[in-house]
DNA sequence: AATAGCCTTGCAAATGTTTTCATAGAAAAT
DNA sequence: ATTTTCTATGAAAACATTTGCAAGGCTATT
């Protein structure tokens, strides 16, 4: 017992091969009695088409490329949940690859989904090696840059203005009156959303006069755990901020828990402000301010815009869509315990 | 300029199609000469082989299928993770669905990873449609459920004892001496991991015989936001019992947070437990006790046995790998305030 | 009644690669 | 010097499907 082909199915059902081609392909071209016939043969022999032979064939492949960073995060969870989603409602199945943060592994992988034919490809961010660069402009497919706006994009972008979110968190801070404040931040290299949002809040903070001390300025990994104990230690310390901007609500979720350990109260004695809002920061207590990153909408839109491109066969559609952000202001910020007393 | 294919290559090189091929499947049987050749011909004219074309030669499409409930889920973002670092390392991409705890759509997300010709294939628990298993055994194709062990599984499986995870956490709070136990699950419909814990729970709990109330046992998505809602509901009530087991982390999260938010300290006048050690467990205040189920180990393994299976070709595997739960003791439970006096 | 046009189907070529078999030349053994 | 054994390569068949072209049988039009 083989695995049946077309051809078997064809035999089966008495017609030719092309037939049965036509049947599952294009539908309308063939008599209602002869469909009748092949779906009874399929059925009964089991076959399921090869799309690899048709891939071959120059068609399509129904397989979209998406790379992301990591999955294990919450972060990026959402988006390629969404984006599933959509893509996989117009037919097409998502091969996915995460490099953790490193750009020669992502080119390797994009690399990959190439042999595999991938119909389009989604990247997260607009950091990327210079032979992914050159690999993708040689192979005529159309590529989008999921999370990320940058109006001089290299490539066709969805996303949000990662400066912008960084702007707005420290502008948030700073109304409120605060002065002392301490930065948490993941690695910047091959990281343009955190790069981004970090020299958004500098030059708020530098254009209100406040000045970032560096003792209160920590690096720590995408991870709860690791920032917890960070900035546990950081507000351990005699001289500890009055506010901390995070470099994302994973950070922030870490500076809640470690001043709920310390028994420092938020927001009367520390303010903390995230970007991003994920699953669980609207529920922590206290609920999380932060700057609200629309993952499941970038995802939707990204899944639309791709699948658009692909039926237009067009690998050189240019589309830059910047995704709204906003500040949500929840439980985590308040005024500085000096300016209250002043006010 | 259309797209290089291998007889582009070979006579750039000025070999044959056959000697490209094998430069790139089975170097060493190419002089260094020629393979120098070949290899400066692949660079300068961008080729990329095509996976399709093998694949639909009869070789390995280096693809394996993951079929999941959801991805944006804490609760499988992890397995995923290592499940994909596993076999990306071996060479293979992976082709990902997620159904949605829908079984159905299960079906047809299978039955388009099978016309892409993944080589293997790793599904979540074990329970599936009838018509999920007729295809899977017609394929002849290594299929694992990952996640659930049972001794009489129909599937290869890795993963633990669901009912056990139930039995641990309840055994833990009937030995602190709680008597009046709220309990907490999904819908426990096609799903047998929930239908598992909750389970064991109740045996242990008949045992002891602590009765459980009807009011005290809610249904709640896997959904941070609605565990907290619907558990402060229960909580706000007069009548509220001492301990809450949670059927995962998520929900436990939850849990927490809502005692939080309605004043009742964790675990001096509520004790939650939870399932899972997700990340962020260990760190919520106060910390989480659970039971821990291994996200990564289970992936790691799962992804080295099906591996294994698929570099041996063989579709009829058997394995039954039970991975060790683990009961974490952390901070979230305690002895009932009338034991403490008693005590 | 004859012709034109449409609908349905089959034939065969084409798709990009791998692999079996064959061959030519080189190296080794006699 | 002749035969044997390797090694490196090429020619061609095979893989499962799609599609352009052609043809046969109808219906509709005149």
């Amino acid at each position: 017992m083989v695995k049946p082909d077309i051809v078997f199915v064809a035999r089966l059902a008495g017609v030719s091969p092309a037939t049965v081609s036509r049947a599952i392909n294009h539908p309308e071209l063939v008599s209602a009695a002869t469909r009748r016939k092949i779906d009874l043969a399929i059925e009964k022999s089991g076959y399921i088409r090869n799309r690899a032979a048709q891939a071959m064939h120059g068609k399509r492949s129904a397989t979209i490329g998406l790379v992301m960073p990591t999955i294990s995060n919450m972060i990026f969870a959402e988006v390629t949940q969404a984006f599933n989603d959509t893509v996989s409602d117009q037919g097409f199945t998502l091969l996915l690859a995460s490099h953790g943060y490193d750009l020669d592994t992502e080119y390797r992988l994009i690399r990959k989904l190439f042999e595999h034919r991938v119909d389009a490809l989604a990247v997260i961010g607009l950091d990327h090696s210079h032979g992914t660069f050159r690999m993708i402009a040689e192979q005529r497919v159309p590529v989008l840059a999921i999370w990320n706006y940058a109006p001089d994009s290299a490539l066709p972008c969805i996303g949000v203005d990662n400066r912008e979110a960084g702007q707005l968190a420290a502008q948030h801070l700073v109304a409120l009156g605060h002065r002392r404040i301490g930065m948490v931040f993941p690695s910047t290299v091959d990281n343009d959303r955190a790069r981004g949002r970090q020299a958004g809040a500098i030059a708020v903070f530098q254009a209100a006069g406040v000045e970032l001390k560096d003792h209160w300025r920590i690096e720590v990994p995408y991870n709860i755990a690791q920032a917890k104990s960070a900035i546990a230690e950081l507000l351990g310390r005699d001289d500890r901020p009055t506010a901390l901007l995070c470099g994302n609500d994973v950070i922030a979720q870490g500076a809640i828990y470690a001043a709920a350990r310390l028994g420092i109260s938020i927001p009367q004695a520390l303010s903390v402000i995230g970007v991003g809002d994920f699953a669980g920061s609207a529920q922590v207590e206290p609920t999380l301010t932060t700057v609200r990153i629309p993952a499941r909408q970038i995802g939707v839109s990204a899944g639309q815009v791709i699948v658009d491109a692909v039926s237009r066969s067009d690998p050189d559609f240019m589309v830059r869509t910047r995704i709204d952000l906003d500040l949500i202001m929840r439980a985590s910020t308040g005024m500085p315990a000096d300016a209250r007393r002043a006010g």
